[in-house]
Parts: structure tokens; sequence; C-alpha cells
DNA sequence: AGACAATGTGAGATCGATCTCACACATATT
DNA sequence: AATATGTGTGAGATCGATCTCACATTGTCT
């Protein structure tokens, strides 16, 4: 019973009008009698015609659907992105295409070409990798908006949206450092992410300020999941000397570690201090309240979303980079360090 | 600088063939001589050819995307289960466009309109209202695939995904009451929403099994953000004699019943006991540990997916409705209530 | 009355890919 | 030799909406 959906043609049928008059009275432009405009949005209505969009499209060129690619929309700030980008599109009369790149450069690269022959209009992307980025300067050759939300990439010169991780970073582990820290963790996830790389300058510039020569021993990489955390976070302190302090990158991160700690018996602050980069909701449940960095995550979405949409509306000119602050939010997981 | 996406056409040309034996090549349907062929493959090579999506759906009809409208991607349950999708549809060669109803009846309907005049081939949609649906009837009508997913609408006879609400809800207001609490209440969100009208009837029926009367003073209702329901909780604790355990509808109504509970100063169990539909990261990390109703999260999503694949690879048949069991997980959040 | 605008309408081209059909030429079959 | 089959190719229609252009019809001004 599969009744297809009316098109112009059926409704200029209706109204006894060509295909070009219904589109003129639909549309409002050009001349169109009272009368005739009148049956022919009669006629609409009776068979409820909706345009199809695919043949808009096709016809100008553009599809009213923008593109976004982060790493996972489980991570409570890519979905609080997603969820802000959303809503700005709607209101701009677009839909928004959602792709997880699961941090495979790979992926990221067939769903940008999977989307770009759709015609899409523009892209927001948290690219996987800060160095192969080939795909994206195809996009800037072709004139196609992108917007690179939560990191950027070498080499691409396009509009961005990101925060100052280095710093944030750096704030974090001086704040360690002060407290008498001095094998200070790091828990990060995979170096070709640009924020890993950035937070990992922050950590290192941190030591360096604080006159502590690096130590590998005291780095431990995984993928960005809880599980994975936990892994990286009980390898890292099973060392016979483990750090007193830890830093985490993300909020899975750092749920990782508390979950690791717990296993592990190691009680925050008391044997160990910790800081994790990003705010959750999490964070002032546990007891005591976790330190942490946080980002002004509500503006990065709509930031990145408005560009885009300036771009979309013609705006030209020079790419706009923009660098959020970050702000180290004192709770109660990081005690002073005595003796040692 | 704009360089247009190579056409078939330009392919053509660079070949010296027509479109049509373009096209064969390309798609390897037809007749082909070898030679060709191989012209073509190559023109395509050199152009960097990507066929227009658009175009093509535009011909057969059916656009490769499937739309996906839930009430907030959030909420990590929504989060969660739109992950899954997406990486199904991927498998499938589908893009996902996500939407968001904000739990709005008005921006379920015109999403779906402006979604389903892309063509869209597929929706699953978390329907705002168990009432208000004549357009899933319409798409239902139109012969479009649509898998209901967390919740079902009245009347709307298709292929859906969701729990056992009531069951979860009953067997958790039971264990309260087993506990000994005779005012039990009930944190829920707008009734128009299918969960929340079958958790409070599982509420009723454990009242009713438990021979307490109910009492609208017991129940708040507030829209499911951590926001509006830290104000419901308290509303509903600054009663002259409030209730001495509380079920709450969703994680985000958990996290905001357990912001006001601390706001307050009441804690938990001692002064309140408390059980939340819907397993969270967070449950585990609070002192006590929050006992809470699971639903199989992992399992929602994908399955809600395959029927939509299902469907869209022609399989025909009654509509296919799941119901997952859920589950009570004691942990610490609830204590026997004494006297009275 | 004749010229010239303003108004209203339809035929047909276009966007890009695909498919049907007709036609060419070869080889195979009686 | 005449017909059938197999192989390779291109012209043109199609999907649905839009836009350009040409053609009417009215009204207005000298």
């Amino acid at each position: 019973m599969l009744r297809k959906p009316a098109t112009l043609k059926d409704v200029a049928a209706l109204a006894n009008v060509s295909r070009a008059t219904a589109a003129r009275a639909l549309n409002s432009y050009g001349y169109v009698g009272d009368e005739t405009a009148q049956k022919v949005h009669a006629a609409a209505e009776k068979l409820g015609y909706r345009g199809n969009r695919l043949a808009q499209a096709l016809r100008n060129g553009q599809l009213p659907i923008v593109g976004c690619i982060l790493g996972d929309i489980q991570n409570p700030f890519f979905a609080r992105i997603a969820h802000d980008i959303e809503a700005l599109a709607r209101e701009c009369g677009y839909n928004l295409v959602i792709g997880s790149s699961e941090e495979e450069l790979g992926q990221e690269v067939s769903l940008l070409e999977s989307l770009q022959s759709l015609s899409i209009r523009g892209f927001i992307v948290a690219p996987t990798s800060a160095e192969s980025n080939a795909h994206l300067l195809r996009l800037i050759a072709e004139n196609v908006p992108l917007v690179l939300i939560d990191r950027v990439a070498e080499g691409v010169d396009c509009d961005s949206v990101v925060v100052d991780n280095e710093g944030g970073a750096r704030k974090a582990v001086e704040y360690l450092i002060a407290m008498g820290h001095r094998r200070v963790g790091l828990l990060q996830d995979d170096m070709r992410i640009f924020t890993s790389r950035e937070r990992m300058s922050g950590y290192r510039a941190a030591l360096a300020a604080g006159e502590i020569a690096p130590d590998d021993r005291m780095v431990s990489v995984s993928q960005s999941t809880v599980d994975h955390a936990v892994d990286a976070t009980i390898r890292l302190f099973s060392q016979k000397t483990p750090p007193t302090a830890l830093f985490t990158v993300d909020s899975l991160m750092t749920q990782g570690a508390l979950l690791a700690f717990r296993s592990m018996g190691i009680s925050i602050p008391h044997d160990v201090s910790l800081i994790g980069f990003d705010d959750f909701n999490l964070a002032t449940f546990t007891d005591p309240q976790i330190t942490v960095v946080s980002q002004p995550v509500a503006e990065i979405g709509r930031a990145a979303a408005r560009l885009l949409f300036d771009r979309l509306s013609g705006k030209s000119g020079q790419p706009q980079k923009f660098r959020f602050e970050t702000k180290l939010i004192v709770r109660g997981s990081v005690s002073r360090r005595r003796g040692v």
C-alpha cells in the first residue's frame, strides 16, 4: 500500500497549471496570479505535498546537512558538543549527520568521503590525527567549509575551536608540584591526538619549571575508554616506585583511574593525588570530590557551529581560530606531600 | 579556487566514451570491453571521481541514510544507543542523521518531516508522546521503515525495542516496601512519555500490592534534566511529611535527587532510601553506591538497528516487538525502615 | 491607434547518475 | 546464404525541483 509522496507535478496537475507556475506559487517568486496561487496552495495542501529536498539539493548543488565527525559520542564532552551543534543546526534549517571516528584515521577519512559525496555543505571535525591530514586539506582545496573542534591539525588552515590544553595541563601539574609531588604520573591517550600532545607538553613544561626530570615510567598510554584506562592505571601503579600524584587527560580516563584505585585499595588523596582534565558529572559526587581542569564545554560546540554557519552564509575572510581558557577547579583530590 | 567535483560526464569525456558506457564500466554491469573499462577506470582515477550520492539517490528514490530521533543525546542512555546505531549503520554503508526532539512533540514532528523530505530510508525514533502519533502513523502508511526505541506509541504497529519498565519499577518499589517504607516518593518526567507512564504504573502496582494508598503528594514531576530534578526533589522533600524513600525514573533525575539531598543535608540511606531507574557511571562512585534498576543498554541500540536494517534489506512480515528484562541491582542506597 | 511596459503562464533545459532501448558488428547455427 | 545469438556502444528518458526564456494578455501612455 505504498503511496509515493506527492511531487510538484502532481500538484501542478491537480491545480491545472504547469510545473513552473506551481513552483512559483509555492516558493513565491516571479509573477503568479492570486487565484492561481490559491489553487496551487490548495492542491499542495490536499496532496500533502512536501518538496523533495534531494531534488532541490541536486539542482542547487548543496544539501542542507552538516556533517560532524567526533571521536565518540559516548564521551560526555563530545555528547554535549554534538547536542549544541544539532540545536543550532536545527535553528538554521539544517540537519546534522553524526559520525564516530572511534579515533581511527581510516574511519575518519572514509566517513568524510562518504559524506562529501552527499554534497554535504560543511563539516565540523575533531581530527583523529594531528599529522595525517591530506583528507582535510582536500576539503579546503575544494572550498568546503570546515571547522576543526577540540583539536587542530598541522598545516590545516581553517576555522577552529580549541581550548588551552597546554596551559590547563601545566596549571594542573604545577599545582601538584607546588603541593610537594615530584613523581607525577600522566595517563594519556594516543599521541597522534592533538589534545594529547598539547596536554603532554603542558605536563612536560610544568615538570621542567619544577626542575623535575621527565621519566617515562611515570607515563601510561591507553585508549580513551574507562576499561582501558583502568588497565593503564593499574600498570602505572604496580611499579616499585609508583607516582604520588596522577594527571589524567580526559574524563573517561579519570573514571578509569578512580576505578583502578578503588580496586587496588589506593585511597585518594591519602595515597595518591589526582587531577583530571575536563570536568564531569561524577567529579562532585565522589568522596573526596575530584579536582579538575575544566573547559567551557557549553561554548565550544556553539562557537564551532556559529563559525560553520557563518561560512555557509557566505562570510569569507581569514580563518578564525578560537582558543578558550581552561580553569583549575580545586576540590579535594589533591593533598600535600610531606617528606618523601 | 573552487574546483567542482568530477562528474560521470567528465570521466566519460576523458575516456572518450558515452556516459552510459562509463557507468557500466564503473558499476560493472552489462557488457563493456576490457580495454574500454580500463580507460574509464583510469579516467575516473585521474579525475578523482566520486559518484554523487545525491543524484543516485534521486534516481533510485532512496538515500542511504537512516534518521534517529531521540530525546537528548546528552543522556548517557541515549548516547550509548546513538553510538551503537551509528556503528551498525556504518557497517551497512549507511550514514546516520541524529535529531534531538528535546522531548517536544512539535520538534519531533518537524524533524521527521524534514528528514522524510530527504528521502531518508528509515527511522529509529524514541517518541516524545505515547498518544500523539499521527506523524508516526503516516510514516507507516507510506511504508517507511520505522523502529520505535525505548518507548512505543499507542496504536502504532511497527518494530519496537523497549524494556520492561513496569516490571522494573515494580521490583524497585516492592523492594522499598519490603524494606519497611510506606511513604515512597516518585520522581518522574512528563506523563506523555511512554516510559514515564509505564514506570508510574509499576510504582502504582507495587503500592497496591503493599496495600498502600497512592498519594499525589508523594509524586513530583519534572523535565528530565539534572537541574529540574533538583528542584522537583526539593519540592517533594520540603513537605511536612516527606517520603522516606524515593524512586527516580531515569539517571539524570537520580543525579538531580542526589544533588538535592546533599544541598538539603539529607543523607542516604540514613534519612532517605533511593532507587534509580537506569544504571549509570556515577552510581558506583557515590558513598553509598546507588541501588538501581538496570536495563541492557548495550543491546537496545543494536537490536533496534538490526530490526531497521532487516526491513531495509527487504524483510517483511509482522512487526517485531522486543521487550528486554530489567534487573534490580542492590547496592547501598536503601536501608530498612523501622517503626515510623 | 500604436508602442511599450507590467503581469501571468508554459515549454524545455538543467543538476548527475542510471537504465532502457536501439543499433552496430561479430560469431555461431541451420 | 540466411538467420540467430552474443557482445559492445551511444542516444535519450528518467528521477523532482527550479530557472530561463519565450509567448500571451492586459493595461497605460503618447
